[in-house]
RNA sequence: CGGGGCAUAGCUCAGUCCGGUAGAGCGCCUGGUUUGGGACCAGGAAGUCGUCGGUUCAAAUCCGGCUGCCCCGACCA
């Protein structure tokens, strides 16, 4: 579809009163991009280049709230896309949505002791429900103090697994295989934009099973749906596999990861799948009735996503022109700039633009669009110049810019240009208008392709092995993962950690069979494990 | 929670040392000229100088309290 509004330009719409000062300037201190059309380029100063990127592209900004952040229409779009591929994955493999309360009793909490220890130093404290006015002054009320605090939830297990104790008796009320979409806090001390925000989007599954296997067998289910996802719609190479403990999740028996590079070599753990085993409903005294009579404890899993996924999106695939989306997450796969000198040179590339679109929208609906029509718009800016406009699309992200002007209409001709390959580079001049919809929708899947070989090329040649100690220390000051043996123990870990600031991300299922020693004590190790500083 | 920095127009900042009519660039609005890689001219709108108090004839500027934000560190999806 076209869209509506005419005139619709990318243009800042700064509203709203005081933000912030300094924000995206590093405070005081900070160098601003020399020239401020541009943003600031990933050599210069990546984390800069991370924030000018989710400014420019309007896709969140700071909020006045401490920690939290406003996504705005271009970053929530994203969003979405990812929200209707996931769940789309979470149907096919049998789950439901859910939703369950914001809120939850701290006796709650204590019940999984793990779980309360790993998440106490984080949670957000609701103590009263009322307030009062004095003088023209609110105030918290102290007649309205809640007798029972409650935590806002920082992830849903026992809550939950205290709502499945009336939903589980019997064997045949298993799986159960449940979903939800929501917000959490968890009150960080230092938060960036979509990485780290003390509230933050996710989507939680809570699942129950009669047996151990089962269980296990989602967990491992779960995370490559995860896999599937970031490979597949996000374009981004992820290794699959169990954390250490020092790195599972609280309350987790062990916990599969999908951990992404970004490209300033950290690591980025993309989405968690836990197997829980019995803890969550020997805590809850959930029981049901087995085939044989016998009371059992049901098996638990869970597995999160969040919208942190959007800040590997960005660090996985842009570039110093701004935000690369791939196809299938972009909130606008094309869009088509007619241009002209004049209203009278302009209006029949605009009449071109039009029938360009309509003839898009038209393409197959496949399920490399998840069956939903290309989204198209016509960008129909007389102000700005031509350079401006092409400069304003990339740094949005759009993966392919039609451009049609009186030279084109000469010839019934237009120019793709494809934003993986950022300026003329990657135009191609004197398309036929009649077959750019089947070119379109073949540069799609190219893009995303290239997308994801380009990303995995990149993580790859970042991967090195480390045979001792020595040098693991210095390879971890280049970016990166790297392979080492590591004898299994938390102390161990605690120690490389200490020492060299990296930490165990994955231990990949797919990694070579290779018995040798840990590099830090020489103790027997079955196979290498992956290392990297991470975000 | 420690260490540092900052707070003046929508944004980025100057002005603060040395008190005296509130500034610039970008953006925005209007008109005109433009338009194939970030155009130009002219005009215009826009700020209780974070907040409370003190000193002073006079405070963005000096002094004190408070608040907020950013960066670095510890902690973390």
């Amino acid at each position: 579809m076209s869209d509506q509004k005419g005139g619709n330009q990318p243009a800042n719409n700064n509203q709203g009163k005081k933000q912030q000062k300094g924000g995206n300037l590093a405070g005081g201190g900070g160098t601003p991009p020399a020239d401020d059309k541009k943003i600031t380029s990933r050599t210069a100063d990546y984390s800069q280049w991370y924030l000018d990127i989710v400014r420019r592209a309007e896709l969140a900004d700071n909020s006045d709230v401490r920690g939290c952040m406003v996504i705005k229409p271009n970053g929530y779009a994203i969003w979405e896309n990812m929200q209707r591929a996931i769940d789309g994955l979470f149907k096919a493999t049998g789950h439901v949505n859910a939703y369950f309360p914001l809120f939850i009793p701290k006796s709650f909490f204590q019940k999984e002791e793990q779980m309360a220890e790993g998440f106490a130093k984080e949670c957000a404290v609701v103590t009263h429900y009322r307030l009062k006015s004095t003088n023209g002054k609110i105030e918290v009320d102290p007649e309205a103090k809640l007798e029972e605090e409650l935590i806002v939830r920082p992830t849903s297990e026992t809550i939950i697994w205290n709502t499945y104790k009336g939903w589980i008796q019997s064997y045949r009320d298993l799986p159960l295989l449940i979903n939800q979409w929501c917000n959490v806090v968890r009150w960080e001390m230092r938060t960036r934009l979509f990485l780290r925000t003390s509230e933050f989007l996710w989507q939680e599954g809570h699942t129950a099973h009669a047996t151990q296997a089962e269980a296990e067998a989602e967990t491992l289910q779960m995370v490559n749906v995860y896999r599937q996802f970031a490979e597949d719609w996000m374009a981004m190479p992820v290794l699959v596999g169990p954390k250490s403990d020092g790195q599972k999740f609280p309350g987790a028996i062990y916990t599969l990861c999908i951990e992404a590079l970004m490209q300033d070599g950290k690591a980025l753990q993309a989405g968690t799948s836990h197997f829980l085993g019995q803890n969550f409903s020997k805590a809850f005294d959930v029981q049901f009735t087995a085939e044989d009579g016998k009371r059992e404890f049901p098996w638990a899993t869970s597995w999160g996503a969040s919208t942190r996924l959007i800040g590997g999106l960005i660090m996985t695939h842009s570039d110093d022109n701004g935000l690369v989306i791939p196809p299938r997450l972009a909130p606008t796969h094309v869009v088509i700039c007619p241009m002209g000198r004049s209203d009278e040179e302009r209006a029949p590339c605009t009449a071109a633009a039009e029938k360009l679109a309509a003839a898009i929208a038209e393409l197959p609906r496949d399920d490399f669009y998840g069956y939903q029509p290309l989204r198209v718009k016509i960008d129909r800016d007389t102000k700005n110049s031509p350079g401006h406009r092409f400069a304003e699309w990339e740094l949005r992200g759009v993966p392919v810019r039609v451009e049609i002007g009186p030279k084109d209409m000469e010839k019934s001709a237009c120019v793709l240009a494809r934003r993986d390959i950022p300026g003329k580079e990657g135009k191609t001049m004197g398309v036929p208008l009649d077959v750019a919809p089947q070119q379109i929708d073949a540069l799609m899947r190219e893009i995303q392709k290239n997308l994801f070989d380009r990303a995995k090329k990149a993580r790859d040649a970042t991967m090195r092995t480390a045979n001792s100690y020595d040098e693991f220390k210095q390879m971890i000051e280049q970016p990166g993962f790297i392979w080492a043996h590591w004898d299994g123990t938390r102390a161990t870990e605690d120690k490389i950690q200490e020492e060299t600031k990296a930490t165990i991300r994955v231990i990949p299922f797919d990694g070579p069979k290779e018995a040798g020693q840990c590099m830090v004590t020489g103790q027997p190790s079955e196979k290498r494990v992956i290392f990297a500083r991470a975000y």
